[in-house]
DNA sequence: GTAATATATGCATATATATTCACATATGAT
DNA sequence: ATCATATGTGAATATATATGCATATATTAC
């Protein structure tokens, strides 16, 4: 058989996270705060939209933990809390530069 | 700023992969076929989905180029093709099972 | 040629989801 | 207390998309 034969339950779950990066909004979000942790108008203000609109994804990837929210007085810091998604987006956005055909 | 600063541009492109790993039928095909070519009927068979649907699928990877069409008298064999994205199916399917909160 | 099998494709549709807008909640300053 | 700022949330909606069904195309066997 060979591959890597995943269960649908397994699967589900994988695509999960894959489906939370596939937004290009929350992709940026992601890869916005993951060096440091960074408040809810900063990344709206770097992707330009809406602070509501970060709000809502952010909550979408926090729930999925790829996320941790830290407040601090009246702002939330946000920060990349899965350490093996980081280590995906980092592989990922050094190939984008080397693709050719 | 640090953190990985995405173009809208770099971002949709990046996003448009995650997002078609980010369904689990067509997660399943590319990590079914990761090791070697296998046919459409097979790998319906395999996910206990219709060949239609598996065609309906395997067309938007092609069309991304996370895998490749070998064709081999009527039957068609899929293989994954994109390098970069097996390395990424690996890992993480590595760390499905060490996930203890 | 016909028949059978393997893929592909176009259309219809139900469902999911990204976004906007209005409003709510929380926190700090005065 | 009020006011301003930061973030969260709920509803409404337009759009995307996964799936099923019918049908088309290609290839082999006869």
């Amino acid at each position: 058989m060979s591959g890597i034969a995943l269960s649908p339950d397994q699967a589900t779950e994988l695509a999960e996270v894959f489906h939370l990066l596939g937004d290009s909004n929350r992709l940026r979000l992601v890869c916005a705060c993951i060096d440091e942790p960074v408040n809810v108008h900063d990344l709206a203000e770097q992707l330009g939209i809406s602070s509501s609109l970060v709000s809502h994804h952010l909550r979408l990837l926090k729930a999925a933990r790829l996320v941790r929210a830290e407040k601090r007085g009246r702002q939330v810091f946000y920060l990349t809390a899965d350490e093996h998604v980081r280590c995906v987006l980092r592989d990922m956005t050094d190939h984008l530069h080397e693709e050719g055909d």
